[in-house]
DNA sequence: CTGTTAGCGCTTTCAT
DNA sequence: ATGAAAGCGCTAACAG
């Protein structure tokens, strides 16, 4: 493996025999001054002959720009990140930008204010946040550093890019309530995830409106956290006759636990999973889900950095794409 | 959002009164030379006061050395990539390395040779190849680049990092053998795929050497297509009693059309998943698994690409970590 | 139209 | 023990 060395602006000049600055100029495809055609064709013919790459670190140096940005997302198994993410790459490229994307190290997030030297170090030009917590430690945000809070609010707003949470919620409700039901659970990911808050203040309100009845449980959001409120929610014996999940992962606890004790999905129990994904399709019994337009939120979240990489005027945005529930087999009517 | 400007080099020497080379060579703990304690004592202080991060692109372009790997993986749902990133991004930050992921954009797997303008452009030092397909196409490799292949040998031997398929294989057969099994199918990827190649291979050798009736099938690395697969193994009536799933999201199809078509398992067929996830002790069914050492797979090809950046001497490697089968409840003995 | 010049922020000989 | 100077590869005024 014979690593030569990469071709230079220097070397395109030499063999063309002109200055580097028209050749970076020709190859820039600079607009102000024109060079004669005939000398460009001669230097883009040898650039490409050369396989001639710019030097991002030398050009980033030079124009305190690095092209690059940086996606922070939490250490989840949820395929709804790897969405979110095809998004924000396609976007990116679109407009010239690569994405890093950084996963969490441990299992507890960092505050955000932990990658900010990915900034200050000129790794990157602006931060994608996925891991903002309603927690004090993650209080003091990122200040000075161009950044957005993905699918989560940080702790100030004005720098949020987030779906209609709330939409989902009435989504869901209006399906199960139009199956009759009126006592409804809401199974859902930890309190100090912002989603997951939205999720549950539109809950409450909406059920108070309607006159449902809400029973909300916490739980951590993996298989186990998923099957423990099931779980305690059968124990307590107010069955709720429908319940939303709010991951994937929770999800699979959640049908295990119900398996578990016996109560048939739908026959007993109607299910409503929050995150859509081709398996659910497939499970024993198929559960039917909210779709939310994930794509459209990364590619949302590139343009709302860049706008602030660029220091124009930005405030929060809400990814207005439409979402749509899935109907699967886990939602019937309300029994007598 | 007041973007002030990062401390440089020269805005700490001027604080203190020195030159800015003494400051980086304070800065970088250099051992040639040695300074005054006291005055290093204060260019360290006042270093720290001002919040000072080296600029990385100044002194990439300085090294010839970006710090910072891509690790190219595919665009697929399946959790095991998670894991190895985790671990290659462990890796590298143990050893003052960022890591960059690249998820490919499209369906299509892109040329492993389509990712060598980050190191031409300066904007990694190597790659991570988790892409690369048994395939003309790609043949070509990535000659001139530091990288490895990850999970998947490239065209060539010599760069390639990969785990021990045929003592999964082994693991697996030796497994349902034990159960009184002879008639095994093996459901997996496209044969295009290195890891699936090695699988079905090693599954030949170890069936005919142990007398045992092997049957593969290649699907689509996705639910529909460990569907198809198992529904074609069911409709061409040679029923195998036990069947081993590439990958989790065939699973889920398998397991699907295993029960559309009343086939029990494990009464009438015995199954058992290559890939490990959490997931698996919730379904209807619990699923055996070969549970692999993947965030070791990503450590060591991180240690791999480094040994090449820096030019040492480096062959293939095949992980050695154990593997081990986790026996849930989707093995039974095979039926009379 | 094209060349000259001056850095971007840092490391690294080479002097002193 | 510290400073001076050169230069990584590129861009962007400013000349001519």
């Amino acid at each position: 493996m014979t690593t030569r060395r990469a071709p230079r602006l220097i070397d395109i000049a030499e063999a063309v025999g002109v200055h580097v600055s028209t050749v970076s100029r020709v190859l820039n495809g600079d607009p102000a001054q024109s060079v004669r055609p005939e000398l460009s064709e001669l230097i883009l013919a040898t650039a490409r002959q050369q396989g001639y790459r710019p030097n991002a670190l030398a050009r980033a140096l030079k124009r305190r720009r690095t092209g690059a940005l940086a996606f922070v997302i939490p250490l989840l198994r949820n395929p709804i990140w790897v969405r979110m993410q095809r998004g924000a790459l396609q976007r990116a490229a679109e407009r010239g930008y690569v994405v890093m994307i950084m996963e969490e190290p441990g299992d507890e997030p960092q505050p955000p204010g932990h990658y900010r030297y990915l900034v200050e170090e000129s790794r990157a030009d602006g931060l994608l946040l996925a891991t903002a917590l309603r927690a004090p430690a993650h209080a003091a945000g990122v200040p000075g550093v161009p950044h957005v809070y993905v699918n989560r609010r940080g702790p100030v707003r004005g720098n949020d890019v987030v779906m209609d949470e709330s939409g989902a919620v009435r989504l869901f409700l209006g399906h199960v309530a139009g199956q009759g039901h009126r006592r409804v659970a809401l199974i859902d990911g930890p309190a100090a995830v912002d989603t997951v808050h939205r999720r549950t203040l539109a809950a409450r309100r909406i059920c108070a409106a309607r006159g449902i009845r809400l029973i909300v449980r916490h739980a951590a959001p993996t298989e186990a956290g998923g099957w423990e409120a099931a779980d305690s929610l059968l124990r307590a014996g107010q069955s709720p006759t429908a319940c939303g999940v709010g991951s994937l992962n929770q999800l699979f606890g959640v049908m295990a636990a119900l398996r578990a004790r016996g109560v048939g999905v739908p026959a007993a129990m109607s299910v409503v999973s929050f995150d859509e994904d081709e398996c659910l399709a497939f499970l024993d019994v198929p559960v039917t889900s909210v779709a939310m337009p994930l794509a459209e939120l990364g590619a949302a979240a590139v343009d709302a950095v860049l706008t602030r990489i660029e220091r124009e005027p930005a405030g929060d945005v809400m990814v207005s794409d439409p979402m749509r529930l899935v109907p699967r087999r886990s939602v019937g009517r309300c029994p007598a």
